[in-house]
RNA sequence: GGGCGAUUAGCUCAGUCGGUAGAGCGCCUGCUUUACACGCAGGAUGUCGGGGGUUCGAGUCCCUCAUCGCCCACCA
């Protein structure tokens, strides 16, 4: 191959549009349930559309490529399904801002509809743009089977699982408080709220005890006064001395004429806080409302949807908030129960949309159960943690199955209704009230039995008596829900509706429940696609630690659920990358590096490499955010940690093209004189290869990314590139070693391309297209014959080397040829022996040692670029010679005319420094008769050697040191 | 308040079985050596956060303190 056609630096950009159109023309990515080979299957998790990926995303994304490449080269039919969540809020909340900013409108302005389409339209954009940045980053994704949470697909999931959910009276409909907007008349969710710090103030009122003959009261702080209207106890705590006597006694509440209990709970009373007293106003506290289920309180609801108060306020019914809490103030004064009034720092919730203060605000809502059967059975929380526990779901790093199963254990039912447009609306219609009485005398009801029987809807009728199990609905109300199971039905949904009857409830459901059955909707679910058996359950999860309650433990319950098995067998969490102070990397914050910006500046492999070298098990990775420049001249966030990633596909590269620019006239068939090789350099590398293979393999069995990123960088640079292909140089130029030599040249070649692969695709896609321009025909790792390469390394055999290939004997002779190398270059270095000045060393060496030097000659010659080097037994120190003084060796170097004794000197009385600091500690350790008599034996064994080697050392550099004619130093104690 | 994690070279981090510490970047010296200056050769740099304990021996195991970060709950 002539150099013309190898850059000498490694376009990435180039290799990348090549490479990446290749392999999908050729289809490598799909998965194909027909296929003979066994299944491993990577469900993504679905990005959000609402904006682009961030470096976290890249993060996930890398690791799980690298799995699933390395899976199909390792013979596995490997699908890694890919696809956008629709994420409820944060979506609509993106487009309703939009829609502000740019047209001045609310969403009410638009209405449902028109809403939802716009948030269609925004979907599309983002979507594209994202599975586009997937495509840029080299994901093996199977894009024929792409999905979307809110598609046709997952609808269909969702709608016959909220049926089943339905049916299996796992759904019930209850109360909860949510945070509501006044203003804008809407709930919010907990991520669209901000804190302020305000000065406040606290009012302390006293409650008179009722029927009290010597007028006793309780005194209550409160930062919201006008709430008491809404009060149905008092609370104290069970062990406070001060009010024993009046726990279940009764309490007459100002203003109001109601009589509410005073109760003992420990949960929320702390006795050291304030007055040891707390009222209890359970529809506008969350947690009174905790407290008011723990003790069946009533929850009386003061708010209207606009703030103002209702008529459960009686005489400040009309008024909004702030006037009631004026007038209650007065009043209270007026009647003397206000005790006192102090200043109070205290938060304040507000909207982030309205700006204005969030009423906690109680309403009716769709809950999952979570907590176990009446029969006492696990439920759905107990089922998942089971799951976890009997490691049928194993999580990698182990300590977060520990969250997982804290969480879990609190077994709260999941509130799944929301009350947004953009998701999907809950299949649910309630019959409304005005339809009572007519309805009995239509045809309904008797069409309602019939759809019944043919599992078409399923209704939940129940009247004021009937009592369900852990439901918290007001038990007074009536109610007739309709589930309905296919959303097309339009026959019953005309009927429900038709005379108003019923009405579909308006809510849509919390995003996390299609994201809950991702792993088994996108695989066909509730039809029994052959994609369904094959690939479910899938092999692995990977995802970032803080979804492993909202997204993790609802996969693991709605897979036992729908499929009665786990959604996945491994579960890996990825690290959480922060910028280099320690701070969340955001868009907003500034300090986010966009992938695609890595990816413009140095490559996708550089941005692949980069990050598979931080996936370590640490929880959190730090990278210092620094600024860099476009060739477009943009300026963009990047960081210093890319630099590995940037350098090491530009190494490899080079040693490529090294090879390939050796390999014009390289022949399969034509051996040379040595089929085993032709030296020791030959069984080292290929020894190491193996080793490497194997390392590789577990590593990533293991989920060990950065480690296998450090092997693969060390064996290539440092065995394959800084000492093998030296090595491999002169005999390139000998036309009758040659042919060995590029045969050995492509089998390591070929070796790193496949190992490389699954981190850095397309370098190594590069590489093998070249491999198989030049040499075609080539050893098979598999096969162990040479046998035409594969047409892709993408579909190339994932390498398994034999055991044979592991001589520790050229482990041994290779070493020793690059320890004698370096010293030789060391001594060159001190002594100013310029790099182009040839040398005559003499080793003084026996045995093994002498016999590894002899047979290296030529390569050590060639390395340390030496014209001539002798191995003798024993030799004196001539003056005039720089000496260096190895364990098993000593090398002595004339230096025509570069006498220098002070330079040398100083020289040996380094070395002896750097023998007496480690030979002290043996010493010292060898001295301690503990040691000797405690510790293995094979390790005082091991430093008694040691000890005998550094002082054998010690012993040449004092005699060397005494022909330099300078006094010698003490021996170390 | 509960849980998790971090603290190792100037920076960012590895360090599996407890046996006297490594990498990349940065720094210093010298190199246009015909694959690579995104390079080559050589070099310097550590009280492993503090204290205590277990052990013949601790970066590694236990206790404790300090600082920083993340998650969850909460502040009448």
């Amino acid at each position: 191959m002539s150099t013309a056609d190898l850059p000498k630096q490694y376009d990435p950009q180039d290799a990348q549009r090549r490479w990446y159109s290749f392999w999908l023309d050729h289809g490598y990515f799909h998965a194909d349930p027909g296929s003979p080979k066994p299944s491993y299957t990577i469900v993504i998790p679905p990005p959000n559309v609402t904006g682009a990926l961030h470096l976290g995303h890249a993060l996930n994304n890398t690791i799980q490529d690298i799995l699933i490449r390395w899976k199909r080269m390792q013979g596995f039919d490997a699908l890694w399904m890919p696809g956008t969540d629709h994420a409820g809020i944060a979506t609509q909340a993106v487009v309703e801002r939009r829609l502000l900013e740019e047209e001045g409108k609310t969403r009410h302005d638009l209405g449902r509809d028109a809403l939802v389409e716009r948030i269609w339209a925004w979907k599309h954009e983002y979507e594209k743009r994202i599975l586009n940045q997937l495509r840029l980053m080299g994901c093996s994704c199977d894009w024929e089977r792409t999905r979307f949470t809110l598609d046709d697909v997952c609808a269909r999931a969702v709608r016959t699982t909220f049926f089943r959910l339905f049916q299996a009276d796992k759904i019930y409909r209850g109360k909860r408080l949510i945070n509501w907007d006044t203003q804008l008349r809407t709930a919010v969710a907990d991520d669209e709220i901000y804190y302020e710090d305000v000065q406040g103030q606290l009012w302390t009122i006293a409650y008179p005890v009722a029927e009290s003959a010597n007028g006793e009261t309780l005194h209550v702080a409160t930062t919201r006064p006008e709430t008491m209207l809404g009060d149905t106890a008092v609370a104290v705590h069970p062990d406070d001395p001060r009010y024993q006597h009046l726990i279940g006694k009764e309490l007459d509440l100002p203003l109001t004429g109601r009589r509410i209990p005073i109760i003992a709970d420990a949960v929320l009373v702390d006795p050291k806080f304030g007055t040891g007293c707390v009222k209890v106003t359970p529809a506008h506290d969350p947690n009174d409302y905790q407290t008011g289920l723990r003790h069946n309180l009533p929850q009386i609801n003061l708010l209207n949807p606009d703030g103002t108060y209702n008529e459960n306020a009686g005489p400040y019914a009309g008024l909004p908030g702030k006037v009631v809490r004026k007038k209650v103030v007065a009043d209270l004064e007026a009647q003397g129960r206000l005790i006192k009034v102090e200043p109070y720092a205290t938060r304040l919730n507000y909207s982030d949309r309205s700006k204005t203060p969030i009423e906690p605000y109680l309403s009716d809502q769709w809950f999952v159960r979570m907590g176990d059967n009446p029969d006492g059975s696990p439920g759905f929380a107990q089922s998942a943690i089971d799951a976890v526990t009997s490691k049928q779901v194993t999580i990698h790093p182990d300590r977060y199955a520990k969250s997982y199963i804290d969480w879990l254990t609190e077994k709260r039912d999941w509130c799944v209704s929301r009350q947004l447009w953009w998701g999907h609306r809950i299949p649910v219609w309630h019959k409304t009230r005005p339809s009572e009485g007519e309805f009995e005398s239509s045809e309904l009801p008797g069409l309602i039995r019939r759809w019944k029987e043919e599992g078409r809807i399923d209704e939940t009728d129940r009247k004021p008596s009937d009592v369900t199990h852990g439901d918290i609905s007001d038990p007074d109300i009536p109610y007739h829900f309709i589930c309905i199971l296919r959303e097309h039905d339009t026959e019953v949904v005309e009927a429900l509706e038709r005379n108003g009857h019923f009405v579909q409830d308006p809510d849509v459901l919390d995003t996390w429940f299609s994201s809950a059955l991702w792993p088994h909707s996108t695989l066909g679910w509730p039809d029994q696609t052959p994609e369904l058996a094959k690939y479910y359950p899938t092999s692995l999860l990977s995802t970032a630690r803080d979804i492993i309650s909202l997204w993790v433990a609802r996969m693991v319950i709605f897979g036992q659920f729908n499929m009665k098995d786990v959604p996945f067998k491994d579960v890996f969490i990825h690290p959480v990358i922060q910028d280099g102070n320690g701070k969340r990397m955001s868009k907003s914050a500034g300090n986010g590096i966009d992938p695609v910006d890595i990816i413009d500046l140095y490559g996708a492999d550089a941005l692949r490499y980069t990050l598979a070298s931080l996936a370590t098990e640490t929880q959190d990775l730090r990278m210092p955010v620094e600024q860099a420049k476009l060739p477009d001249g943009r300026v963009v966030n990047t960081s210093e940690r890319f630099e590995q990633g940037r350098t090491f596909p530009n190494k490899f590269w080079n040693a490529s093209r090294f090879a390939l620019m050796n390999l014009d006239d390289y022949d399969p068939d034509r051996l040379g004189h040595d089929v085993e090789g032709d030296g020791s350099e030959d069984l080292w590398i290929l020894g190491r290869l193996n080793q490497v293979a194997r390392e590789v393999t577990a590593g990533l069995e293991s989920f060990r990314f950065a480690e296998v990123a450090k092997i693969l960088r060390d064996f290539t640079w440092n065995d394959f590139c800084d000492w093998y292909v030296e090595l491999l140089k002169g005999r390139l130029r000998d036309p009758a070693r040659r042919p060995i030599a590029q045969r050995m040249l492509v089998i390591v070649l070929d070796g790193l391309c496949r190992l490389l692969h699954p981190i850095i695709p397309f370098v190594t896609e590069q590489v093998w297209q070249g491999l198989n321009q030049v040499a075609p025909r080539r050893f098979d790792p598999t096969s162990m014959e040479v046998q035409t390469a594969a047409e892709s390394v993408c579909i190339a055999s994932w390498p398994t080397y034999p055991e044979t290939w592991n001589d520790p004997d050229a482990e041994a002779i290779v070493s020793h040829w690059r320890e004698k190398i370096t010293a030789l270059r060391n001594l060159r270095a001190e002594r100013n022996i310029p790099p182009s000045a040839k040398i005559a060393p003499t080793f003084v060496a026996t045995g093994s040692v002498a016999d590894a030097l002899t047979r290296g000659a030529g390569q050590i010659k060639g390395l340390a670029n030496a014209e001539s080097i002798r191995v003798v037994p024993r030799a004196d120190h001539p003056p005039g010679c720089a000496v260096a003084v190895l364990t098993d060796a000593e090398i002595i170097l004339p230096l025509d005319g570069l006498i220098d004794k002070k330079a040398e000197t100083a020289r040996v009385r380094k070395a002896l420094a750097d023998v007496d600091k480690p030979l002290a500690g043996t010493r010292a350790k060898l001295s301690n008769e503990a040691f000797l008599t405690r510790a293995p034996a094979e390790v005082v064994e091991t430093l008694r050697a040691k000890e005998a080697e550094l002082s054998a050392q010690r012993e040449t550099l004092s005699a060397l040191l005494a022909t330099l004619d300078e006094p010698v130093g003490g021996s170390p104690r």
